[in-house]
Formats: structure tokens, C-alpha cells, sequence
DNA sequence: GGGAGATCGGTTTTT
DNA sequence: CCGATCTCCC
């Protein structure tokens, strides 16, 4: 931690701060004799002595660090049936907080099974909702009216697009992207303008930055809007300023609970000690050594310290895991025994020793993305299940290859990433529609939608409405308003006549709708509106070959509000959720990062690309150094202990990284796994194989030197792999309907066709017999025009077009010309 | 206003 | 090398 008191939570924060007392012990609590068991309730059976004695440590605060596979969620819900049970509290008097909507609605239900019957009433959610809910309430004491509107990343960087330009200050050298992350960086340790420190961001457009972050909150109140991080700070502040309110809140609490701790935010942080103030009650749950999340403003300084922020506390460790074998464990734990910064855990099992983790070389890394589908292929024709194996990823550039890979020999795999849903670009418009409607005054959504579909009211249109709506201090709806009434001959807001009678028609239309949602329920309302704007018809009019996709989406949307009560109700759970349960279960291996597969677990994993560089990944190092390092090894400890029987480590010689290819070495990662658990394999040539005569492999700490991996005399080809083709070519006739699916939740209809193989390496220029397309066959497509089949790569077409050049294409959108 | 070439950048992601 | 985004020109 570099910053030894940032929380300075002013005279709120009673004696607890400022406790810089040596840490009190970390006492671990035995499993305590318990009542006879008949007495007991049924949520206690089964749980082992410490998952036990955090159930039962109900006052007081209290840190569980939860190892991975430890049993967490489970000590979690049970805890809080426990609370309602035994009758400590009320449904209400609980705030159970988490990150993810995901992780909230799974609390929700198991705490129903655990007391076996539905609990209402309870406030469990994300740090973000349960401030809206608060927020909601007080609005007005932090200056804002209780219908204010919830900005998202993209509302952000609009703004303050607009601030920069206004200040003339150069886009280019000072992107508004960077100044949304350098304003999140503010937020998420609780700065407000006046707060910030001089250094950093301050210099922004040469110390513009924190000007215009005062600005971007001014524009923000006018607005009556909130970005993310702003609904962490007004709730602080109106804590800061109101203890009435915070004493009300107090009493209502009595019992908090957190989950995944190591995640929380210096905002958060403070947000927590204001509401445990209280009665201290607060139970954290999460594992120092699997904080990924630094890097978006995570302080794992927060679980390091919590004994010292809340004295007397009671630390308990969940040290028995249940989800992978003793090899894996023991890598794992070796593993993450190399950072500094941590309290420290022991892992252990009592399944057995299980499979050791492998390590293999491979070449490159098509040569790698081979193997694994080939290790795949082989599991699966031994009834291994697909959803049950996972490859995890360092980074996405990492995904293209093995996904090409897949979709060459037909294994079904699903994408866990990529855009959301309430991210596609049709989802906002359509939103900023209803948006529009339901708050008249939201001008980021009516400057999205006004001139989509294209109407004729483009930029100058906008900037005159805008003038205006500036000089009246006024929305830029009421400004469009006025501005088609004015008599003017002034220049700055005469609309041309086909404007005026565009914005009027448009204008009338928003009226209308919106006397309509009295009449209408939501979702006619948005089928009204998505039809009469001309929206879908837009769409329908498009030729791309995603147009299809995204009206499928937009029914989605469409019939994804019925669940809601209104349209208000919908539009604040969108800002909130941005989430998509995607409900195909059709066997398939997950591709997915590291990152996502937190709190994931597969029977096996594959882990590829440890090399120097990519994992860990040379960012990372370059910009936060020693904590960057042990924040990736971390990491690597996350992924190998998703694994619950078998994990595949794998580094690649040479990658192609920007189209060039480079030389790289294996992850240091690798050398840190104890050779009692692992089993090396690599290619015969390899490194490894020929150095260390295989076996101290992995301890030659020689190869921290370039010359070592790069300058290697005796690399022979790569040994043509028989298998390399095999199980999956046989399998190949049976799977010609199938479909694979790159699967980015709801409706992502981005269906490729039936599978078409290509015989013999990539590149090279010949073609199955089963193939639909034949190199040289002339095709065409209904956007590019005609043009020759240059490749086929499984369903992808390499085609030169006579107009469009040459492109890669599906074959599901070419016909034979 | 829209399409086509140039230009630029390129971990990880939730709310 | 690929894609997203921007600029320029019609």
C-alpha cells in the first residue's frame, strides 16, 4: 500500500480510526464444541469445524478467508439462514453485499434452500444497487432528485468528449477515454474534485484534469445523473453529512456481510466502515490471494488489514478444499507461496493425490491450440464431459487461434466474454428510445437517437438545439421543442424547413408515446416505438450480414422487460445489470480469460500461453511492477485452481504477436511449480527436453536469459503430429449439421453454417471432397458481389471479391455463383 | 449523411 | 496482422 491513511472518514469515524495499534493476533478459531447434535439444525450437517464456527461467529466482525474451493458461498448463505433462523434478524436487518448481480442472485436463492422457504425483504445486491435503493431515498441531500438516471461507460465518455472539445483541447493527444479512467481512478478511492491530488491525472491536458472533472460533476448534476462511481460517493457523503440518516441505517443493519472482500475499492471500503460502525457486525468473506482486480481499484490492502480496521476481529480460515485433487492443490499453493503480500493459507485435500498438473512445450502456438483440441478430442471419446473442460486465457488475442482450431475439426465451444448484451449497439438505441420517454429530460439518450434512423437531423441541427437548450438552461428536448416554434431569423437557431418539419414530427412522436405509456403496458409501448421511429425497420433494411442478429436482439430486449413492472423499473435494472443469462446448455467446451473464470471449476483445464510477456503479462510488469507480479500470480493460482481433476499448462516457443513473429520464454510461473506435482512433457527439440536432459526441467534458472531460449541451435521441425487430424476427422461426417456457435449470451445469432473441413494444413490450397466450396470455385455474396474462393478454413472462406477485395467470409453467406 | 481508405493501437472487467 | 475509429470526399 502506498497510501498508509487514505480513508480519512472525518469525525465519523469513531475510535476505530486511526487504530494503528500493532494488529491484534490473528486468532484462528478451533471448531468449538457444539449442543448435542439432535438439537441442531439441518443447515449445520455436513459443514467442517471452520465453516461451522463462521456460521455460528455471528457478532462481532469477523473475516473468513475462504481458499479457493473452500466452501465459501456455502458458509456465506448458511450464515445468513442461520441469522433468520435462530431469529437474530429480521429478513431486512441483513445487507449482504456482492459485486455481480450473479453472485447476488445466487445468495438470494441459496439462503431460500438453506431455510427452506422463500425470504423476502432481505437486502442482498451488488455495492451499486443497494446504493441506488439508498440513493433513491435521499436524493435530495446530495443534490440530486430521486429519479436521477444511471450513466453508463459509454454516457461518460460522450460527456466528457464534449467537455475536452469545449475546452479546445486536443482529442487526439488527450482521448476522453483516458480521462473516464483517470476520473474512475478518483472515484474509486473517493475523491471528489477538490480532493485530488495534484500529481497523475491532475496533469491531464496539462493540468486540466481535475478542471475538468469539476466540470464533468457539474454537467452531471444538471443532468440529474450519476455514473458509477458516483453512486459509491454521494451515499458516502450523504453519510458523512447526514448522521441522523446513518444511525437510521445503523439500526436497520444489524448484520452486513461481504462478499469477495479482496475486491473492494478504497470507496467501498469506506462505504463498509461507515454502515459497520453500527454495531460492528460485519462478516467479510474473500481470499487475499485471489485478487485479480487491482488493476480496476481493488485494494487488497483492505483484507490485509481488516484485523487492524476492526479490532478485535475474528479471522477464521477455510483451509479444506473440496473441489481439486492433492497434485493440483500443492502446485497451486506452491505457486502462490512466492508472493510476499499475503496472510497466508494452507490448502489441503483429503480426495487424494490425483493426476499431476502437466507442463507442455509446444512450438507455436497454432501447434498449441492443436494439441489442446486433440487432448479434448481424446477426452471426449472417453465420455468426458465438454462442459467440463474449459481452456482459460491470459489475454483475448490468445482466443483466435484456438477458436479457429475448434471450428476446424467441429468441437462446440462457447465464448464466456466479448460484448453484452445491454452493449450492443442496437440494445442502446432502442433503450435511449424508451429512455427518452420515460425521462424527458435525458438529453445523452436523445442526442444517441435523433437522428438514428437517419432523418436529416445531423450535426448542425444538434448543435443548434444544443446552443440553445445552453443559453436557456434548458434540456435539449424542451430546447427541440421551442427551437421548431422560433420565429427567427437568427442564424444560430434557424432550422432549415425540412428540419423543422423532421425534429416537430419527431417531437410529436415523443409526446405521443409518452401519453400512450399510460395506456400501453412497457412492452407494447416498446414495440410501438421501436416500429413507428422506424428503428426496426432500419434493420430490416440493412444488408449486413448481422442485421438478422440484431433484430433477434431486439425482440430479446423486448421480451425481456415483460419481467418487469415498468418501464422505470426496467430502465434502472439495465443501468444496473448489465448482465445476460445465456440459457444454452448444449454440451460445449468453455473458452473464456482468467479473469472471468474466477469462482468457476471445471473437471479439467487447460492453461496456454505461460510465456514471459503474455503470462505474466508484460504490461502488468512494466506499469505496477513487483504488486503488478504478484497480482498475475495470483492470477495463474485462480486458473490452475479451477481445475478439479486435471490442469494442462502450456508455453509456446514462438507466438505471433502483431502479425510478427517472436521468440518467447516460459513463464516464470512455470519454474515456481514444485516438480513433485507436475509432469513435464515437451516436444522432442524442445527446450527443456534437450537442456536439462528432462529432469531438473524447470529449475534451470538459465533461461531467464535470452540467449538461452532464442539462440537455440538444435530446433528440428516440429514432429508432425499423426493425431494432429485424427479423432476429430473421423468423427467429421457425423457432425456435418453441426453448428458451432461462438455463444455471447442472448442473441448473439452469430450461427455459422454446417461445417465445412478443410483437408490438410491451413494455408495450404486444397480442399475436402465434403466441402461445400472448392479453392477457385467462383462464389457470391450477397454484400461483397462476386469473387474466387481463395481458402477454405473449416466454415470460413478466404475470398477475392471482384469490387470488394479480397475478405474472409462464412460460407453461410455465399452461394455458388 | 454515408461510404471508403487511412490511421492507430493492441490485458484483464463489473457496476 | 486485425479491428475499431476517424477523416475525407462525394
Amino acid at each position: 500500500m502506498n497510501n498508509d491513511d487514505p480513508f480519512d472518514l472525518d469525525d465519523l469515524t469513531p475510535a476505530d480510526h486511526g487504530t494503528r495499534a500493532p494488529a491484534a493476533p490473528m486468532q484462528t478459531t478451533s471448531g468449538a464444541p457444539l449442543a448435542n447434535a439432535q438439537s441442531e439444525p439441518d443447515y449445520l450437517n455436513g459443514l467442517n469445524a471452520p465453516q461451522r464456527d463462521a456460521v455460528l461467529a455471528t457478532e462481532g466482525p469477523v473475516l473468513v478467508l475462504a481458499g479457493a474451493g473452500t466452501g465459501k458461498t456455502r458458509v456465506l448463505t448458511t450464515r445468513l439462514g442461520h441469522l433468520l433462523a435462530t431469529g437474530r434478524a429480521a429478513p431486512w436487518n441483513i445487507l449482504a453485499v456482492t459485486f455481480t448481480n450473479k453472485a447476488a442472485k445466487e445468495m438470494q436463492e441459496r439462503v431460500m434452500k438453506v431455510i427452506g422457504r422463500p425470504v423476502e425483504g432481505m437486502w442482498i445486491g451488488t455495492f451499486h444497487s443497494i446504493c441506488v435503493r439508498i440513493l433513491r431515498r435521499h436524493a435530495e441531500l446530495v443534490g440530486l432528485s430521486s429519479n436521477f438516471t444511471i450513466l453508463d461507460t459509454d454516457d461518460q465518455i460522450r460527456l466528457l468528449k464534449q467537455l475536452i472539445k469545449a475546452e479546445n483541447i486536443d482529442e487526439k493527444r488527450w482521448p476522453p477515454r483516458q480521462l473516464a479512467g483517470i476520473i474512475d481512478r478518483w472515484k474509486n478511492k473517493a475523491q471528489a474534485p477538490d480532493q485530488i491530488p495534484q500529481g497523475e491525472g491532475y496533469a491531464f491536458a496539462n493540468g486540466m484534469g481535475g478542471e475538468l472533472y469539476q466540470q464533468y460533476q457539474d454537467r452531471l448534476k444538471i443532468l440529474n445523473a450519476c455514473d458509477f462511481g458516483d453512486l459509491m460517493m454521494h451515499v458516502i457523503k450523504l453519510f458523512q453529512h447526514n448522521p441522523d440518516i446513518l444511525k437510521q441505517y445503523h439500526a436497520q443493519f444489524r448484520y452486513i456481510m461481504v462478499d469477495e472482500y479482496q475486491d473492494t475499492n478504497t470507496a467501498q471500503y469506506m462505504w463498509l466502515r461507515l454502515l459497520a460502525q453500527g454495531n460492528k457486525n460485519i462478516c467479510c468473506v474473500g481470499d487475499d490471494d485471489q485478487s485479480i482486480y487491482g488493476w480496476r481499484g481493488a485494494e487488497v490492502g483492505n483484507i490485509l488489514r481488516f484485523n487492524k480496521d476492526y479490532e478485535g476481529a475474528t479471522i477464521i480460515r477455510l483451509e479444506q478444499n473440496y473441489r481439486s485433487t492433492g497434485h493440483i492443490l500443492a502446485a497451486a499453493s506452491a505457486l502462490i507461496s512466492a508472493n510476499e503480500d499475503r496472510l497466508g493459507k494452507t490448502l489441503w485435500t483429503d480426495s487424494g493425490d490425483g493426476t499431476p498438473v502437466t507442463v507442455k512445450g509446444v512450438w507455436d502456438a497454432p501447434e498449441e491450440a492443436r494439441d489442446i483440441c486433440t487432448e479434448i478430442e481424446n477426452l471426449q471419446s472417453k465420455s468426458h464431459s465438454l462442459e467440463e473442460i474449459a481452456v482459460l486465457v491470459r489475454a483475448g488475442f490468445q482466443m483466435r487461434e484456438l477458436e479457429e482450431r475448434l471450428i476446424q475439426i467441429g468441437l462446440p465451444y462457447r465464448v464466456i466474454g466479448g460484448p453484452r448484451f445491454y452493449e450492443r449497439a442496437e440494445i442502446r438505441d432502442a433503450m435511449s428510445y424508451l429512455k427518452v420517454i420515460a425521462q424527458p429530460d435525458n438529453d445523452l439518450a436523445f442526442e444517441r437517437i435523433i437522428n438514428v434512423p437517419k432523418r436529416g437531423l445531423g450535426d448542425t441541427t444538434v448543435q443548434k438545439i444544443h446552443t440553445l437548450a445552453r443559453a436557456h438552461g434548458i434540456s435539449m428536448t424542451r430546447a427541440a421543442r421551442q427551437i421548431t416554434g422560433l420565429t427567427t431569423d437568427d442564424k444560430t437557431y434557424k432550422l432549415t424547413p425540412r428540419a423543422r418539419t423532421t425534429l416537430t414530427r419527431l417531437m410529436d412522436d415523443f409526446d405521443r408515446w409518452r401519453g400512450l405509456s399510460h395506456s400501453y403496458s412497457h412492452t407494447e409501448l416498446a414495440e410501438m416505438v421501436l416500429d413507428e421511429s422506424g428503428y426496426t425497420e432500419m434493420w430490416q433494411a440493412d444488408k449486413s450480414v448481422d442485421a438478422p442478429g440484431r433484430l433477434e436482439n431486439l425482440k430479446e430486449l423486448v421480451s425481456g422487460m415483460s419481467e418487469f413492472e415498468n418501464l422505470a423499473g426496467f430502465l434502472d435494472h439495465v443501468s444496473l445489470v448489465m448482465e445476460n443469462d445465456s440459457n444454452t446448455s448444449d454440451e460445449k467446451v468453455t473458452l473464456m480469460t482468467m479473469h472471468g473464470a474466477k469462482g468457476l471449476e471445471f473437471d479439467t483445464v487447460f492453461l496456454p500461453g505461460w510465456e514471459e510477456g503474455v503470462f505474466p503479462s508484460q504490461r502488468s510488469l512494466d506499469e505496477t511492477g513487483l504488486k503488478g507480479l504478484e497480482e498475475e500470480r495470483r492470477l495463474a493460482y485462480v486458473g490452475l485452481t479451477r481445475a478439479k481433476k486435471n490442469a494442462h499448462i502450456y508455453f509456446a516457443g514462438s507466438r505471433q504477436v502483431f502479425g510478427q513473429w517472436q521468440t518467447s520464454m516460459p513463464s516464470r510461473f512455470i519454474e515456481e511449480l514444485p516438480e513433485d506435482h507436475i509432469t513435464v512433457q515437451s516436444a522432442q527439440g524442445l527446450y527443456g527436453n534437450t537442456r536439462n536432459s528432462g529432469s531438473s526441467w524447470g529449475r534451470d534458472t538459465s533461461y531467464e536469459s535470452d540467449s538461452t531460449w532464442s539462440g537455440d541451435k538444435d530446433w528440428t521441425a516440429p514432429e508432425q503430429n499423426p493425431s494432429k487430424y485424427g479423432p476429430g476427422w473421423k468423427r467429421r461426417e457425423s457432425y456435418d449439421n453441426y453448428r458451432p456457435v461462438r455463444d455471447r449470451g442472448i442473441g448473439s445469432s452469430i450461427t455459422s453454417s454446417p461445417l465445412t473441413p478443410s483437408l490438410g494444413r491451413k494455408k495450404k490450397k486444397t480442399t475436402a471432397a465434403v466441402s461445400e466450396f472448392a479453392v477457385g470455385e467462383r462464389v457470391f455474396h450477397d454484400k461483397f458481389g462476386y469473387g474466387v474462393v481463395e481458402d477454405v478454413e473449416g466454415n470460413k472462406l478466404l475470398v477475392a471479391f471482384e469490387k470488394a477485395g479480397t475478405k474472409r467470409v462464412m460460407d453461410q453467406f455465399i452461394t455458388k455463383g
